[in-house]
DNA sequence: GATGAATGAGTATTCATTCAT
DNA sequence: CATGAATGAATACTCATTCAT
């Protein structure tokens, strides 16, 4: 009746690693990575400390799995190709959302490696090959085909990707640091891709009250 | 001739402390705070280790020193006040030129201290009040004139603040990640500026080979 | 048969904790507090340096722990209640070999700690609250119990005992201090205690060589 | 009209001298001699921190030119030689009247030197020799010719000395360590003297309040 | 002589990692 | 596999001493 013995006791391992990369996640989001200790991490997993080292080599392999795993989510978010048919505001809503929701999904593993990453070259590195680079060429892609399909006017697909990636990054940044109108924004993540999208395509001086987006 | 001898001993400490910190702040945007030791600190500045503390209570009081500096940086730029009189997008494109090259002579400071800042509560606050509340409060105060001149529509300057200051954020983050594409931007500040100001202003959307930029 | 594991393992700890305080009283004896690292406790101990870190919480709570323990063996003597019915004479006689004995082992602990009590406030009222007070205490009950047995004149209790106290501080400095003769006399704590015994019930000018004591 | 200036500077010199070593020893003896650093020393003489260094040769120096200094002044004590005509009783109480006097008066240099001397060997070593050989010496001098003059029964000479400078030295101590009751004692130079007179003399039991020492 | 900034050897303490139980 | 005591390398910070002014 049961299933192969090592499935079993792999998945249980599976399971036991994830626990503690997530509670590792929490504490380095709360108090940076170089701040907290592994006896803090054993104890947020309610492990002892030895334990941690059967799953990861050291504490920096923490940092590293928390980048393959933000990596993996990533990837399992395709949500380009079925959009190249949808209006082209609509599509860059939803996207928004979409980003914007999972974003928040994944606050804390983003949290845990940001500050890091942005000080230790290579983790910089890793960043950017596993996640920043993937990132960016889909939403080029993107909008590399809608001016194919001339739904849109060819303009610069790396300065578009670039903005839009900056400004997600940089309205995170501003909410964590503690602004509090950025984190009202980012609280209600429909209304604010609706702003943002109005914003990105009618430019900046557009009636941010106009009737369509009353209800917000 | 002679300026009184204490002036010239304080003259002296001032600058021997501006020298220590900016050393620190090379190593510290290099490696990392937490990877950084004070005797590199030392190194780097060409002093003893003990001389480290004859003018830094520790090496946390290095960062909050940082924190001040890149205040009083901020404080002396004073861009907006003259600017309500010139046309909205040139007034706009100047104050992102000047943002940007600004930022890029801060780099190292600012860079030693987002890093830290982002994984500590105290920090983040710290930054917050001295450098982040003053700055967006002089963007919103300026949009806030215009749109009483009526020079532009009555839009929400908190909305606007915080995206333009998220892109500057944001970008920042993204050169420094390494993202080629993004480090070519940053490099030309004039043309990063109008490009920002023509998609701003004009939306996502416009072409950016228009005749008035083909120079770029 | 076994006890509890826990059992063991606390005992263990227990052992180990006492085993290093040994150590500690024995090198903070021999070289003064501040001139001993913790390099060297933990040599003595045969430990490592991070281990004390484990069964004390800094160098200085070794001292304090010090003053506990001596606390803890002087509450154990309790020499004084089955005295009050011998001879007078007797009685202080074999209180005081009692105490020199007693002294003589714990002296590493005491000098240990005797020094660095000396010039630390903080430390010095530890001691007195912890040591002095209750050890004066008791040498006054006793005398006022014999005073109210009348089988003493009515003395100044308050005076006698800080006499005696007093006594025993001073002969076990000028011994430490390397007064030879003192050493000599600490060396046979029961002819010390008989001298000490005339002297002080008879008087300065007692003769000494009476027949009793020929041999010494 | 001038003495040699060669002798009023070195009057001067040694005034400063002397003003930086008192100024030392109150801060060794409040806060003991290794919490105490070169800093604090100079600002309580006044002087800056080099010129501790154009008097003294080391911190260390400072210690054991206070041990230089207590033996000065005891060198000056010639209490003794006078006092063999005088009744045995009053010399006894003269001189202790005059040890307690003189200690009240040295007792920062003493309480700056004690500690460390206790435990360090060579300082222990070092107040041995200067002080206390020679006031024991003094002592059994002094007792020995009593004995030699028949003036009082045929005592063991030593054991007086080290009964009569241990009484001492405990009863400081336990002043210093804060025992109220010695504190009040040590107040009253005069009657402590009495008080340890008689009981020295007429033994522990002789009861305090007889009527030739109501007036105290 | 007086000054006090510069020095750098010395040290208590922390904490990631190991390994016997 | 889980545990957590033991480890000792690593490091921020102190402070006696020097020396250029």
């Amino acid at each position: 009746m049961n299933s192969k013995p090592k499935d079993r006791k792999e998945r249980r391992a599976a399971r036991r690693k994830a626990h503690i990369l997530e509670a590792a996640a929490r504490v380095f989001a709360e108090k940076g990575f170089h701040r907290t200790t592994t006896k803090e991490i054993a104890e947020a997993a309610d492990v002892a400390e030895g334990t941690l080292y059967n799953y990861f080599n050291s504490k920096d392999d923490l940092l590293l799995s928390l980048i393959d795993s933000l990596a993996d989510l990533r990837g399992r978010l395709d949500v380009y190709d079925h959009m190249l048919d949808v209006d082209v505001r609509q599509a860059f809503s939803e996207l928004m959302f979409q980003r914007l929701s999972a974003v928040q999904d994944q606050n804390e593993f983003l949290f845990a490696v940001l500050p890091e990453m942005l000080s230790t070259p290579t983790l910089r590195e890793r960043y950017r090959q596993q996640i920043m680079i993937p990132a960016l060429r889909d939403l080029e892609k993107h909008f590399q085909a809608r001016v194919e399909r001339e739904q849109i006017a060819p303009i610069d697909v790396t300065l578009i990707s670039r903005t839009l990636a900056a400004l997600g990054f940089g309205l995170e940044i501003m909410a964590l640091v503690g602004d509090e109108a950025t984190q009202t924004l980012w609280r209600d993540p429909e209304r604010l891709s609706a702003l943002l999208t109005r914003m990105m395509f009618d430019g900046l001086l557009s009636r941010p009250d106009s009737p369509d987006e009353a209800s917000g």
